[in-house]
DNA sequence: ACGTCGAACTTGACGCATCAAGTTCTACTC
DNA sequence: GAGTAGAACTTGATGCGTCAAGTTCGACGT
């Protein structure tokens, strides 16, 4: 459980309604703020269960492990850095160094791609597969876990309509970074 | 949206049930992994961005404002360090890192628990009262953009529901870190 | 009374993420 | 055709998080 990090002010100022503005702010209702500190804990404690979890059994962090099986589920094992990067979630620059760490590892290759551009491909090298072969049970098992099995059908619905929502809110916020997000 | 961070084959061995295992392993159904990659967008990027708004606006980490936020509801604006370990979801270690930092910026100090047992409090200076109080509002906005004002009520009250239950799961697999976590 | 255990921290080393800046291309402009 | 804009990366410095150890205390056994 989270505690109250919503407003600086003792319960007394924030009443029930989810409106109303002491100094132009409208402060969260009880249920908003519930909520919220649920999300929180969640936002907070499943990442970081899943990463040691992967650490632990795959020597890969939660993000390297859906780098390489973004990849693996390309028919070629292969994938534009930029595209890899929206798939991901990630900066350019993220992808960049986690890229260079995996390559140094011998689980994946770049390689410029010819065309017009300045354009890299990332591709699975078989060691690589071989990895994500081996840790997708794990990763798998432990989303079952922490997330999956503990949810109701119709919240699991509702989870995916939150996420899309929030992705999209985001996006918007930022201005749209203008990268390929659909598949092709 | 993310990609298929769930199983490293081709659709055509997952099929349709949410059951079924090639070798063993109860991979991900059509539904389930939809909701799995729309999650995996929330908790990537909304620490993210909150993160990002917050260090722009208030020199401050998601987390620190947290920290001071739970602080700052005290009463007395004080808490012992393990209480305030689990309320934020943090290891004791991460917090006391924080609370280092934060007590050098001058936002809170440190002081032992006189009584028996080594016990530290961590109280809110008058500094770091005002830093909460002015980094509310723009806190609790950009919760309001990014995630409370997307979602209609019941989705709130099934987001509780998904965040308390996935606590409670990695709490039951960590074997329990035994820490207080009730209000008292 | 002495030793051991465990709880409640603290500390240091190391790794990963972020941000800002640099590079390498094409394309467009004047 | 030189210059500028801009997309697609890459690189380096800095800072936060994690993990493993270390410290400091009381309690409990013998």
């Amino acid at each position: 459980m989270l505690p109250g990090n919503v407003s600086p002010v003792t319960e007394e100022e924030v009443a029930g309604k989810p409106t109303t503005a002491v100094a132009g702010t409208r402060w969260l209702s009880q249920d908003e703020r519930a909520a919220w500190l649920a999300n929180s804990a969640l936002m907070i404690s499943l990442p970081a269960a899943l990463d040691a979890r992967m650490q632990r059994e795959s020597q890969l962090t939660f993000f390297e492990y859906m780098v390489l099986s973004v990849l693996s589920e390309e028919p070629d094992h292969t994938m534009q850095m930029s595209r890899l990067a929206a798939r991901t979630s990630a900066s350019l620059s993220r992808l960049s160094h986690v890229v260079g760490r995996l390559e140094k590892r011998g689980l994946l290759a770049r390689a410029r791609i010819p065309g017009p551009g300045r354009r890299t491909n990332t591709t699975l090298t078989e060691a690589g597969y071989e990895v994500v072969v081996a840790a997708a049970p794990g990763h798998v098992a432990a989303v079952r876990e922490f997330l999956i099995d503990e949810l109701e059908p119709h919240e699991l619905a509702t989870l995916n309509r939150i996420g899309t929502a929030v992705e999209a809110a985001i996006n918007r916020a930022a201005g749209s970074t203008s990268v390929e997000t659909s598949v092709p």
